[in-house]
DNA sequence: CATGAATGAGTCTTCATTCAT
DNA sequence: AATGAATGAAGACTCATTCAT
């Protein structure tokens, strides 16, 4: 009753299916192309084999992204785990998010495509982005660090613009100070959070942050 | 040795070059394609000519985007002049920006194509826009509404998620929602900043301002 | 020692004959597709399957024919039986041929791949459509209404032209029509066949028919 | 005023679509394959051109079953003016129409693809095969030797078997066998023709012609 | 300068056929 | 025997690019 009673041309479809996934995602991230031949080729199959297990052009993208922003989601869950939520938010932001939105443009598009909700699996992965920023939101609300009105949408739109960032470049820096932006966006008013909570990230967030001393 | 001398051959050259043009910015917004062959025949010129004036497919493109971020460009002295900083700044971003980004999708790859400033034409539009935006910052910084060291690339990328705004959707309401949290990011410190400074622009940006009133 | 004891897996292999067979034949009658992958699918078998049965394409698509010449061939004793010979022809030209010719554009295929008689399966298939012809005509001449130097071969090849009928017209009407031009080619020359001999058939053959009445 | 006014480029492009149909017309009657690329290759050119000329399979198709039919039609008046009206329709079936029945098998689609006519391209190619056919019933009407109520299309249809000859075989013989089965059945009652107006046909018609014994 | 026919490389897509299980 | 995944050749079709006129 092991894993071997499995027969072994279920492990090779199964083998395929990772390579053509793999293929694909190399493919896509490097030029944005995505030639079935192509794909074959680098998978080491045939066409036909690409065909089988993504039958249009489509289902081989979105099961691409599909397993993208699984990463992606499931993540979060473990910086919160490991850290304070307001550096969690930044973390997921700028290593993981800001990352995935360079390299991966279909990513992007893919967001894009798909702001209607339920509509299709393109839809399903939004959702899921979504799902995984309102958990860092929520986390930051019960902390106090972020006002309890922000839609985890409009965050995730405002960070879309990582999509933008130069991998070539100082994208790091960018990208801390786009998050940086958002992060002060999201606040509490001052006049309503106890001083002091914000102590911690307000630090991190910003070298040039004023201190604000009261007496 | 008037301008009216010019040849007619000149003026058939200088209307096929906008036709051409025309076509092109048709095309891209409707469907994001763009064959040589299909512009020419909508431009009703050969695609040799097409050549002539846009030697590769890049030229046409970034001077579609050229064009259209011209037209964006050249709204903001005048949203300036009608209305106060914050207000203009808001009008820009919500009437002007979020509709040329989804429609013209073109635009926000010009943002994306063209990080690297002063390289190429794409570099050019880019610049533009990040003058568009200094501009609008600048003056908002003089009024006191917005902190002095806020990057108008950093902006102007929170706004690239405008890009991801579906115009079939309430994107309006999606618009502004972005921009606050994006304006809401770039204020002073309110300790920093002269009391009555926000006035204004508290009341347009949010309903929920807190009022903060002084005896 | 029954026939009953045939081995279960003998029943199964010989369902899928039949299986493979009818979704074959429905294939070839929808949309003249013929593919093996499909068949398989349409039959519920395995492509491995269809090819064990069937090595090459012809050998499925003879059997299909075979089987649809089959019926063709086994009416004529039915109808030979139950009219009389000229209406035997006329019904079995008009009705039944016409109907398969319309329908299996295949079984014309078959005739006129298959000239060269005994060469192949396809050649056995016209053999028994020749032999079916050669029966009708022999009755023919035995009752007198007939010449007897008819060559079946070539009525069939007349009535090759039922192939041409479009099923969405009037077909019934022109079935009629060539097959009653080509009786009268068949027919005796009247000075050689006993008066009154071809009184039926003529009556039938053709509402214009002047009877030729001597004194 | 000489066609040497007509640029060469234009030449080119008319030699081009000679070729390619040239090509298509070997391919269609060597093998009833119609490859665009094959047909591109065997013309000497790109198989763009090829597409530039014949946007659609259907297009090239019915251009070449256009040309052979225009060369069948057209010898109708030739035969007519050259022989008797019984000799043209025999000459026209067997000589004619026999040959490129069987080489050309695409006629013989065209026949059976377009029974609607003044429908499409290929229905202009039946209308026209039935014209001719017409134009010889009629000429043969007129001479007393065939009926004046047989109908072109049955007639057409009745030769459509020549389809189904083997042109390895002895297609003349059979030729001339099923149009002689055709043509008593199309001639007029005995007892309504004047005497001896069949002579010649008959006499052509069939070396088994009974033997007019004459005293 | 403009034109647009020609070219052909590159993709897409289907299917017959094989073969390990 | 049956299965169906894999393979890849073959054909369809598009489009960027060239070039003769």
């Amino acid at each position: 009753m092991t894993t071997g009673a499995v027969s072994p041309r279920r492990a090779d479809t199964r083998r395929n299916h990772e390579r053509i996934l793999a293929a694909a995602a190399a493919s896509l991230t490097a030029s944005g192309e995505l030639a079935f031949n192509t794909i074959a080729k680098a998978a080491g199959v045939g066409v036909g084999t690409v065909y089988r297990h993504f039958p249009t052009r489509d289902a081989l993208v979105l099961a691409v992204y599909a397993r993208e922003v699984e990463h992606l989601v499931d993540v979060v869950p473990v910086l919160l785990r490991e850290q304070s939520p307001q550096d969690a938010f930044h973390a997921w932001a700028t290593d993981h998010l800001a990352r995935y939105m360079m390299t991966k443009r279909g990513l992007a598009e893919a967001l894009h495509a798909a702001t209607k909700p339920h509509e299709d699996v393109a839809g399903k992965a939004y959702e899921a982005m979504v799902d995984a920023m309102s958990t860092l939101i929520a986390a930051n609300v019960q902390a106090g660090t972020v006002r309890p009105d922000i839609a985890a949408e409009t965050v995730l739109r405002g960070l879309g613009g990582l999509f933008f960032l130069d991998p070539r470049g100082d994208w790091r820096g960018e990208a801390e100070a786009l998050t940086d932006l958002l992060w002060r966006g999201m606040q509490p008013d001052r006049s309503e959070i106890a001083p002091g909570a914000l102590r911690g990230a307000e630090a991190r967030q910003s070298e040039r942050s004023i201190d604000p001393i009261y007496p």
